[in-house]
DNA sequence: CGCAGTGTAAAACGATCACTTTACACCGTC
DNA sequence: GACGGTGTAAAGTGATCGTTTTACACTGCG
């Protein structure tokens, strides 16, 4: 593995476990293996590695959202958070902790969420044969809560919101 | 307004603002208008502070959630996000800054959820005619969701979280 | 052989962190 | 009129922040 890819990996599982502010440049090169010149040296700054650790969980995340069905839209991330664990949307909590006040942090953030909703609108709209626009919102409500509420309730709120989902298209569809 | 009500209140606002771990002692004691000293004297550390702030946060919340209607209680979220803004779930946020390593902020966060839940429990016992226990749950997950949603997409998420969860109320009814 | 590239360890940068201390002023009460 | 309680301003605590620097070693390529 190459040194960007070794330090982008651990400074995402850092960055995930104990929050962006409260992880020292100490802690990501001694993950890492390297000294901090070379981190420096590959990520410039610590606001651009929180960048590249972003765009690259996008670049995961996408793939592994790659499904056509609803349902298998929250076994996708079902699967995610057995894999991943479940902290929360990591993009809503750069969000969080930078107040929105960094703006590449935000342009992440926007580009993630657009492309979420739009998967969303896509799926949906397979399913309803675009008859109901208005149930991607619903079903993106139900995607985001699944994921903040399996903070404190692990897997059972996914498995709550695909049967919410699925209930919602089923009604769309009668 | 007496000094500790005044500064929890200023905490509060800051720490929603900008972060917990970002927002320093001096911006807390700048804000609150008063000396260091005073602020530890009525805090105690950074971490009382913000056990404080949320123990705080949460009277509050409890009291506005004080509904007996799933749709109502939609309303009383898009009716605090107006007044509040939305940036989230200031418990999870917390929870996700610290890791879950502070047991005293793990603690609040444990405290507010079970009540949340327990609170959407009654409201769709009480709708359902205790019929339908697993909707709860469902109803949770999009509460949380309207929560996180409306970060980037404002009060349209908590609309449509709204109309899902009076959806499925409707079809456990039938 | 020489040299650019990539890595290391370790010290140092000024700033800021949470927190404490010193010294002093105003207050109503006994 | 001395008092404890509550407040202030401001300097100082050592630690840690993100970042840069100095000095040196290994590697593959011309």
């Amino acid at each position: 593995m190459d040194t960007k890819t070794k330090l982008i990996s651990s400074a995402e599982r850092l960055f995930d476990r104990h929050g962006f502010t409260a992880t020292g440049m100490d802690k990501l090169t001694q993950a890492a293996g390297m000294s901090s010149r070379t981190l420096y040296k590959h990520a410039g700054s610590k606001t651009a590695l929180i960048t590249d650790v972003l765009a690259e969980r996008h670049r995961r995340f996408q793939h592994s959202i790659e499904v056509d069905s609803v349902a298998a839209l929250f076994d996708a991330l079902e699967a995610w958070v057995r894999v991943e664990g479940c902290r929360g949307c990591l993009f809503l909590r750069a969000q969080g902790e930078t107040g929105g006040d960094t703006p590449e942090i935000a342009d992440a953030v926007r580009t993630h969420k657009a492309a979420l909703y739009a998967k969303i609108q896509e799926i949906v709209s397979l399913e309803t044969g675009g008859l109901h626009p208005e149930k991607a919102e619903q079903v993106l409500v139900l995607y985001e809560g699944a994921t903040a509420t399996a903070v404190y309730r692990g897997v059972d709120a996914i498995v709550a919101a695909r049967a919410a989902a699925s209930a919602l298209i089923q009604q769309a569809r009668a």
